[in-house]
RNA sequence: GCUCGAGUGGUGGAAUCGGUAGACACGCGGGACUUAAAAUCCCGUGGCCUCAACAGCCGUGCGGGUUCAAGUCCCGCCUCGAGUACCA
């Protein structure tokens, strides 16, 4: 019989569900592994080849796992919520979640057919009510605690509370939006309004005022991508930046365990590169600067406490309250003008366009070790959302400042011995510091490094500022003025914010007629009928975002069905956290960051028992389209081959890769492809059509679109699944290019025969004793293979087992001894093919449940090395000698060789040199 | 600008510790089988020199260096990709 994959994976499909092979349950007689896939949103275009690559890797990597004796926990689930679905609801007043379902459905089916072993009774929806009731119970969590920087660790609010009654903020050190100080006598008397008002300050989850694009019009907030030019994409209306109250997540809390963390982790060091620039921190200090004439005081953060000699001006974000309060009546009209024109620009477009802009205050601080008055200014190329929103400017050694100093002619003080500022700034971080004496404070002739650490001592003894640590890192907000999301668990009373209990939860989300925001500008659940509480409070009408649902799930895979907790503690004690986790480099600002934060907060509570939620990351690449081309002269309906369009005046068309067989066109299917090319005529080279090729994202619209299913279809999906392993590393990008598929299939046919060999396909394995060859064909792949593995090199497997599988055939080996550890070998990648000739061995249970083999040393194990001989440094041959020799047998061997002799004939022997295992070297004279 | 990667045949890529560069596959060329095609099998396939074989020389982006030996290590460039960007 022919290798006939259909039959055989329909077959062994319906078996595993059968057998529920993939199902997994705590078990403590054998240690654990868990490998996790970011989970997928579920689009409306389904899966193509590209989204599997991942899923194919780690399910190689669990089955591996599996047969080497692990309990491997491989769950999978769908990322539910989203805009598109929303989008489309809006559109066409389908329900999102009716869509969101079909989706769903969609990928289940396209899924199924790559034969992953994916235990779907553990599968999660973040859509669904009895997942979204931990996302919902989290978030009360959050509300419920502060983070306390002495213990660094998140606390019950209540703790907060008692200290406050007792000590006012005296001696307490708790991340806030704002630092505040209060006795404990001020704090009894406040109403308890007032105090939900400074408790709001200090909690992880808080309703926070925050800078957004708001577009009046469409009564919405946008992302800064959908504003262009001050207007809003979708209508051209006019955008402004607006302060918003919000629900945000204090994340900047946990920026510091965020940071070490990484250290541990098993990661890139691109993405713990990437997260550490992300959290950003500065080691600097903060200063106080009086204000001239007044008593006032305002802060700036400096990383360059040593340059405070060379300051010329100082220079306040347009959103600092000291702008208002500064400036002079002179210069009033100007300063609000400037203000209000900045506001009209987004944060983006104020990148893009970079020229200096600003405006002067009238006002003057006062340099604390100069006495020298220094102008104030206003500039948009100071940010209000870092630091303390103000700068002191040193001109002769940041280049911003540089360029602010020289566009508004103000002066510029070098501070570095021999350094020009003629033309730019001095940045660097070295050299000698000159001119900065005063005040009791001498860095004159110290290096630059010497001269932070010494002025940053002074600033703080002297109580002109303090050392602090900055964080880029911002609290992630967490509002969406969307419908298709969870809803918060939150209601008003009296303007505040209240939770529910958590008995109320799930809250669900109510239905609505239409998915937009209501005529008055409220979020789309303002439509909702008796979206209030039992008692007729009001809920809340944003929902939360997408990273809301993702951060957690990877602890909900462990206990899926409990409706009691998140995830038991017996569960969560056997599991532990994610041990191989799979996707994509776009996660690593965004869900990578949000979901430590989150199994940090868990782990606070006790609730995760580990304190990264991810050990090792595998960040697989993406899979480009390649577009193929067929060139139409100008005007006509002829098309022309690639190698001859030169010759015509011609316009590149976009071709279906699916009518495109090694570029070359299938003539018939293109006419049909489009009615206008129905009486297309072409141009041939050597009878063929050949088409032009790039590379470009694999999209509908360029036609380049390859679907897995397709693929399964016309080779099965052992050929796909081992093909996407052959196509090159796992983390690189890299085109589909259907063409090398024969090969991996080829492969597969081979290793069917090397079974069924027999009289017209029949089985046919021999009981006979393997011979040393066979056996060392066998032992080198198992330990290349296994080897491999583990370090997900997939593609190189796959060489491997075709390197096998051509000696096997060259030895005409058909002994069961070697052939039955190859179908284990192989189950990982092809398990459909394993598990049909495991069964054909005389197996009764699945392959999935082999054991790997092992690994018999003996059977590698050469009596010679191969030693490479050199005369005056060129290798000229290789020679096999016995193990064993010592350097003076080997010298004497290597010297009495006829080849040997032919090189050094005539000549003199200087030196040899011998390295035992490794090289003999003859220099000749 | 900054950070991190990567440059190897016609193509995807291999070379794990510094040890015969180009494994494996695609493509291409030639052959066998076949009426023919498909499928299958066999041979060849980095460049130069050579009728050919043997041998030789060159060859991993460029220029240097270390080493008996460098795709691999070090220094200086070039190119491409990814991320990030007025973070004081």
């Amino acid at each position: 019989m022919e290798y006939n994959f259909k039959e055989i994976e329909s077959r062994w499909k319906q078996y595993w569900i059968d057998n529920k092979v993939y199902k997994v349950e705590v078990d403590k007689s054998r240690p654990k592994f868990y490998v996790l896939d970011m989970f997928p949103y579920p689009s409306g275009a389904g899966l193509h080849v590209g989204h599997p690559l991942g899923y194919i890797a780690s399910d190689i990597y669990s089955r591996f796992k599996r047969l080497n004796g692990f309990n491997v926990l491989h769950p999978m689930g769908y990322d539910a919520y989203g805009l598109p679905a929303e989008q489309y609801a809006i559109q066409t007043g389908q329900h999102p979640a009716v869509t969101t379902e079909k989706n769903i459905n969609r990928y289940r089916e396209q899924l199924d057919k790559i034969g992953f072993c994916f235990d779907w009774d553990r599968e999660v929806r973040t859509c669904d009510p009895k997942y979204y009731k931990w996302t919902q119970w989290a978030f009360i969590k959050m509300f419920g605690h502060y983070y306390d920087n002495k213990l660094k660790k998140a606390q019950p609010i209540a703790n907060l509370e008692k200290h406050f009654a007792e000590q006012g903020t005296k001696g307490l050190d708790a991340a806030c939006s704002e630092e505040l100080t209060f006795t404990a006598a001020e704090w009894n008397a406040k109403n308890d309004k007032e105090k939900q008002e400074i408790l709001m300050n200090y909690r992880i989850a808080y309703l926070g005022n925050t800078m957004v694009n708001w577009c009046p019009k469409l009564g919405t907030v946008l992302a800064n991508d959908e504003v262009v030019d001050g207007v809003s994409v979708r209508g051209g209306y006019p955008v402004v930046q607006k302060v918003m109250r919000q629900w945000c997540l204090r994340v900047s809390a946990y920026a510091q365990r965020l940071l070490d963390g990484l250290d541990s982790l098993d990661w890139t060091d691109s993405i713990k590169e990437t997260q550490r620039n992300w959290i950003g921190r500065s080691e600097g200090a903060e200063m106080q600067f009086g204000i001239k004439g007044t008593d006032e005081k305002f802060t700036i953060f400096t990383t360059r406490a040593d340059t405070v000699f060379g300051v010329t001006f100082m220079v306040l974000a347009p959103e600092s309250e000291y702008v208002d309060k500064l400036t002079t009546a002179d210069q009033r009209q100007a300063v609000t003008e400037y203000v209000e024109s900045t506001k009209k620009r987004t944060e983006r477009e104020r990148i893009a366009d970079r020229k200096v802009t600003g405006v002067f205050t009238g006002a003057y601080a006062v340099n604390p070790l100069t006495g020298k008055d220094i102008p104030i200014w206003v500039s948009d190329y100071v940010l209000a959302g870092y630091g303390t929103g103000a700068i002191m400017a040193v001109p002769a050694h940041d280049s911003r400042d540089y360029a602010f100093a020289k566009h508004f002619n103000l002066p510029i003080i070098p501070l570095i011995e021999g350094c020009d500022v003629s033309n730019e700034s001095y940045d660097a971080k070295e050299g000698k510091v000159i001119n900065s004496c005063g005040n009791g404070l001498d860095l004159n002739g110290l290096d630059v490094k010497d001269a932070i650490a010494k002025a940053k001592k002074y600033i703080s003894e002297t109580g002109i500022g303090r050392v602090k640590v900055n964080y880029r890192l911002r609290d992630a907000i967490f509002s969406r003025q969307r419908y298709w999301g969870e809803p918060f668990p939150v209601y008003y009373k009296d303007g505040m914010p209240q939770m529910l209990g958590e008995d109320k939860l799930p809250l669900e989300l109510p239905e609505i007629d239409k998915f937009l925001p209501t005529e008055s500008g409220e979020p789309p659940l303002g439509r909702a009928k008796n979206w209030v509480t039992a008692d007729g409070y009001p809920l809340e009408l944003n929902t939360m975002p997408g990273f809301a649902g993702s951060s957690a799930y990877y602890l909900r895979y462990m206990d899926p069905h409990n409706d009691n907790a998140l995830v038991s503690t017996e569960a969560n004690h056997y599991w532990k956290n994610v041990d191989l986790y799979v996707g994509g480099t776009e996660h690593a600002t965004g869900h990578l960051i949000y979901s430590r934060f989150w199994n940090k907060f868990l782990f606070d509570l006790g609730v995760s028992s580990t304190e990264e939620p991810f050990q090792k990351l595998i960040n697989q690449g993406m899979i480009q389209g390649r577009s193929n081309f067929v060139y139409r002269i100008k005007d006509t309906n002829k098309f022309v081959s690639l190698g001859l369009k030169d010759k015509y005046d011609v316009t590149p068309i976009h071709v279906d890769v699916n009518i495109v067989s090694n570029d070359i066109l299938d003539l018939e299917a293109f006419k049909a492809w489009r009615p206008e090319f129905a009486t297309a005529e072409f141009e041939l080279e050597d009878g063929k059509y050949v088409c032009g090729w790039a590379i470009e994202k694999m999209s509908k619209s360029m036609f380049n679109v390859v679907n897995p299913d397709m693929i399964v279809d016309k080779y099965g999906a052992d050929t796909l699944r081992m093909y996407e392993m052959f196509l090159g590393p796992i983390e690189l990008s890299k085109p589909w290019d259907t063409n090398g598929i024969d090969g991996c299939h080829k492969f597969l046919r081979k290793v069917w025969r090397l079974f069924n060999g027999g009289a017209d396909g029949a089985f046919n394995v021999s009981d006979d004793k393997a011979n040393a060859k066979e056996l060392k064909a066998l032992h080198t792949t198992i330990k290349k293979i296994t080897a491999d593995i583990e370090r997900f090199s997939f593609n190189t497997c796959v060489s491997q087992f075709m390197i096998l599988l051509n000696e096997l055939t060259d030895l005409k080996c058909n002994k069961r001894e070697i052939l039955e550890p190859l179908v284990v070998l192989l189950t990982p990648f092809a398990p459909h093919i394993a598990e049909e000739l495991w069964h054909q061995l005389g197996h009764q249970t699945s392959v999935c449940d082999a054991q790997w083999p092992a690994l018999d040393e003996n059977h590698l194990v050469e009596n010679s090395f191969n030693y490479p001989i050199s005369f005056n440094g060129k290798t000229r041959f290789m020679l096999e000698l016995p193990l064993g020799m010592d350097k003076a047998e080997i010298e004497k061997t290597v010297l009495a060789n006829e080849n040997t002799q032919k090189y050094i004939e005539g000549k003199t022997i200087k030196k040899v040199i011998v390295v035992p295992g490794k090289i003999v070297n003859v220099a000749l004279g």
